[in-house]
RNA sequence: GGGGGUAUAGCUCAGUUGGUUAGAGCGCCUGAUUGACAUUCAGGAGGUCGAUGGUUCAAGUCCAUCUACUCCCA
């Protein structure tokens, strides 16, 4: 075996491994009904995307859930993939045809379009993937999949048709969200409310028949005027009442427009009067639907005012605004402006206010609505964190229409050709399917594409090779419905939930309603763990453009990946947003040190035997040398292994991660393994004490390597755990179970009551060294105690391990003896210990030390006295707290007493 | 307006059926260090667990009200 370097360095160590793992076939996933499977798949990042922190921490979690999986002997497969980012990509070669060649998309025709935004997307869209290689992250990356390769493609125009075919699918004129940069319709999930600073202005409009008379309007929107074709007010409300049915004057262009009674007025908002104008607003539009008012159009798709805006005509929408305050103020038409907040819906990607805007659209109406909460209220898709749940709920509760079509030319055609000519909303003139109709030159294809959202929510389905409702294949039939799913909690409506609908009505047969089993047979996944957002230090979202986010590489070349994975899960808490800190990386990768120098000192402090299997290892314990250590270390293991077991079954990953770290520092590294060293240079005793360091790294290797899976797997070799070919991906950790059969097997009992003993021990060396500093003789080997020990048992556990605490503690000797004298001593459970000063102390220091404890001391006496006497508590407590009350304040009076007596001897 | 979340040491956070004297890492202070590791070791200071009220023998934990910050939906 190869010497072990002083310090663990990442690099190479990473890039071996990877290299190695990806030439063994270690990710792939092969179909194996014999074994149960579990499938995670990736939430394809967008090929625009560059990898930021978020990427880091929730494929981290996945790595470690399916490594995790492999470990246990699951067929397990990470499917990679990417997503097409309609909007985003075709805006991202847009801009940049136009800087580099002043050319439009217009310019070039369609097909040459997408032909480049192809090639863009070949350029830059693996790199996310690629990047996520150096992380660890062990995905199937023969299985890469796009969400426009051609068998994907196939599966969204038929999805598309079939809805359309079962009636969930229709065109119509409808106010949908427009964004006038990117020149398309949204849905409202790819809306973002912002509150934003505006004017709210207040004007009046003279009623028409009774000149002299003026109502007062207040509006955001002062642009939109134009398109004003009636005034409304509540048809309750007295002030107005008598109006309804006369007319206005609307300033420009100037013409007369009805006063109508709506119960959509809200009373009590501004003046209690709304212009309507329902070309520009979608309260307006159902207002102007009811009262058989036109919809007057004024300004064009990309923003600017059109002809019928009159005086505004040509303008863009918001000079367009200040010039309407202007015309107002001549006409003498305006009150005043005052400053306003309001929500304004934004474009998630051209982050621009949206227009609303009534076009020809097509839309989803979603089916299986009821099947899609049951599946989530009865458990059969688990969230975590559980309280996800009400959100996805609520917005299945409210939930509209989805708008899917896009005004791109990047994403999956509409499959539907109209007849050349003819109405295009009547159903005979549509040619609906993924081929096109025989007499093709009659007919026009659509224009529009399909929004990016409604390829990936077919997502777990068509990536392993769903194609059409109804039909399945062995793939489909071994992974489907696939294990978990993570994901951040900000695209529950825009992914989550369409992927549950989009499973349940389109995996199988055509159902009107389905029962649970069918339920549980659709579904796309089985457990949904939404992860925190990182945000930097102080709570601000990571972004570019605050240059606020690390860089990933240099993060992962600067603490390694494994060091940056435990690093990040430890800051991870479930769901919870994370404040990113460097600091807590830099835990991960002194961790990752840590764990490599014990494995240094396990290969420096003997030879290395047969460690290839538990059984092997367990031989070499030998029975009767198992001291209180022993047990308590191996007692401590097996725990872990449970405890692990469960935090991974309930996605507990900080848990996971902070008891790996506890127990491996500070029960193993500062506790058995400097007890151990007394052992280890005794040759009678040194082979079994190897054995159970053995053992203990073993496991304590295959539990931590879903998390850190690099140094895992080196020491895995260097340890000899493992053979040349073998991975330690295939070694099962279990809950401990298979170590506790291995102990059976060897007549090996563990005392679980030595697990208490040594940490009495622990706290009677706290207590000494404590002692040892506080009277400056700090770590020096040199001190000698003497011990008043509690009882027989106590004095016995003492002198018993006396070489190893000697050498923990720092101790020349250790001597008993029946009463303190009149020296100052320390109260440990075991007893006091009284430490012989080498020099003078500081007598007015220590009195104010002691005083300090002294009176923490008597407050617990006190509440322990007051616990004590009340009879409720004795009586209704159970006996075990009682006991401890009783023996808390035993020890209590005990050091109190002991305090006093030392104070008293310090005067 | 509706619905979440958070509030615990100087900082970042654990604390999952209520139960002994509330923990960790970082930072700070004191000390150690020739053979696992300074990416280390030992010790220490530092907390009325956001506020108030309630339930209970017992509340950081459960309930109610309030305050501050934050996110989502309208």
């Amino acid at each position: 075996m190869a010497e072990i370097p002083k310090s663990y360095d990442p690099q190479g160590v990473e890039q071996r491994w990877y290299e190695q793992w990806l030439a063994a076939g270690c990710f792939k996933g092969k179909v194996d009904p014999s074994r149960e499977s579990f499938a995670v798949m990736i939430p394809p990042p967008n090929v625009t995307g560059v990898l930021h922190m978020g990427h880091l921490l929730n494929n981290t979690l996945q790595d470690i859930m399916i490594r995790r999986a492999r470990q246990e002997g699951k067929s397990a497969l990470w499917l990679p993939g990417t997503d097409h980012a309609g909007i985003a990509t075709q805006s991202r070669v847009e801009k940049e045809l136009k800087q580099k060649h002043g050319k439009s998309r217009h310019d070039l025709g369609r097909e040459k379009f997408i032909e480049v935004a192809s090639e863009w997307r070949d350029k830059h869209g693996g790199i996310i993937l690629s990047q996520l290689q150096k992380l660890g992250a062990s995905c199937d990356w023969d299985r890469k999949v796009h969400t426009l390769d051609a068998g994907y493609s196939q599966a969204v125009l038929q999805a598309f048709v079939t809805l359309y075919e079962r009636g969930y699918v229709y065109r119509g004129k409808r106010m949908v969200n427009w964004c006038p940069v990117s020149q398309t319709g949204l849905s409202d999930e790819e809306v973002i409310m912002k509150p934003t600073q505006g004017s709210l202005y207040k004007m009046r409009y003279e009623v028409a028949e009774v000149p002299g008379t003026f109502l007062e309007i207040s509006t955001t929107r002062p642009e939109t005027i134009p398109g004003d074709v009636a005034v409304a007010v509540h048809p309750e409300d007295s002030r107005y009442q008598h109006l309804i049915g006369k007319h206005v004057w609307r300033p420009f262009p100037r013409a007369q427009i009805p006063i109508v009674g709506d119960t959509a007025v809200e009373k009590d908002f501004g003046t209690g009067v709304l212009k309507v104008t329902p070309a520009h607003d979608r309260t307006d539009f159902d207002i102007g639907k009811r009262h058989n008012l036109a919809v007057l159009d004024v300004m064009n798709p990309d923003g600017t005012m059109n002809a019928d805006a009159g005086p505004l005509a040509g303008l863009e929408r918001f000079k367009a605004r200040t010039a309407a305050a202007k015309l107002l103020e001549e006409l003498g038409a305006l009150v005043k402006i005052e400053p306003y907040e309001n929500t304004v819906g934004y474009s998630e990607r051209a982050d621009v206010p949206i227009e609303p805007r009534l076009s020809e659209q097509w839309f989803i109406h979603y089916p299986k609505i009821e099947e899609a909460k049951r599946a989530v209220t009865s458990g059969m898709i688990k969230f975590h964190p559980e309280r996800w749940t009400k959100t996805y709920l609520h917005w299945l509760d409210n939930i509209q229409d989805w708008c899917v079509s896009r005004q791109l030319w990047w994403g999956h055609r509409i499959p539907v050709w109209y007849r050349k000519g003819a109405d295009r909303n009547d159903a005979k003139n549509r040619h609906v399917s993924l081929q096109p109709p025989a007499d093709v030159a009659n007919w026009e294809q659509d224009n529009d594409v399909l929004d990016t959202w409604a390829s990936s929510w077919l997502w777990c389905l068509a990536t392993i090779g769903w194609r059409k409702p109804g039909e399945t294949t062995d793939e489909l039939k071994h992974w489907y419905p696939t294990g978990a799913l993570a994901t951040g909690p900000d695209i529950i409506f825009l992914w989550v939930a369409r992927m549950i609908i989009a499973g349940l009505e389109l995996h199988g047969p055509e159902k009107k309603t389905l029962s649970d089993d069918e339920i549980r047979a659709r579904i796309p996944f089985k457990r949904v763990y939404f992860n925190g957002i990182i945000r930097d230090k102080l709570g601000r979202k990571m972004s570019k453009s605050l240059g606020n986010s690390p860089e990933p590489l240099d993060l992962i070349a600067k603490f390694g990946a494994d060091g940056l994975r435990f690093g990040l899960l430890s800051i991870a808490p479930k769901g919870q947003d994370i404040l990113f800190d460097e600091d807590r990386v830099s835990q991960g990768r002194n961790f990752c040190n840590k764990i490599w120098n014990a494995s240094r000192f396990r290969q420096m402090s003997g030879p290395m035997f047969d460690n290839s299997s538990i059984a092997s290892i367990v031989k070499r314990i030998n029975p009767a040398q198992l001291d209180d250590d022993d047990s308590a270390i191996l007692y401590g293991i097996i725990e872990l292994s449970k405890s692990t077991a469960h935090q991974l079954d309930e996605h507990e990953f900080t848990a996971y991660s902070q008891g790996l770290y506890s127990y491996f520092w500070g029960d193993f590294c500062d506790w058995y393994v400097e007890a151990s060293k007394v052992r280890l240079a005794d040759a009678t005793q040194r082979d079994h004490c190897l054995a159970v360091q053995d053992l203990v790294l073993r496991q304590f290797l295959l539990l931590l390597h879903p998390i850190a899976p690099f140094i895992t797997e080196e020491l895995w070799h260097l340890l000899g755990y493992g053979k040349e070919n073998e991975f330690i991906q295939n070694q099962n950790p279990s809950n401990g179970s298979h170590i506790t059969d291995a102990f059976k097997a060897s007549s090996i009992k563990i005392d679980v009551t030595k697990v208490s003993d040594v940490s009495l021990l622990r706290e009677f060396v706290a207590e000494v060294r404590a002692a040892k500093s506080q009277a400056n003789q700090a770590t020096k080997r040199d001190s000698v105690i003497t011990v008043v020990a509690k009882d027989n048992k106590a004095k016995e556990l003492l002198s018993h391990n006396r070489e190893k605490l000697s050498r923990l503690a720092g101790l020349l000797d250790m001597q008993f003896t029946d009463s303190p004298g009149d020296r100052p001593g320390t109260v440990c459970q075991l007893g006091t210990a009284i430490l012989e000063q080498s020099g003078t102390i500081d007598v007015a220091g220590e009195k104010i030390r002691l005083s300090k404890e002294l009176e923490k001391i008597e407050k617990a006496v006190t509440a322990g006295e007051a616990k004590l006497s009340n009879d409720t508590f004795v009586s209704k407590a159970p006996a075990k707290i009682l006991e401890g009350a009783r023996k808390q304040l035993t020890e209590a009076k005990a050091k109190r007493d002991e305090i006093v007596r030392m104070l008293k001897t310090l005067n």
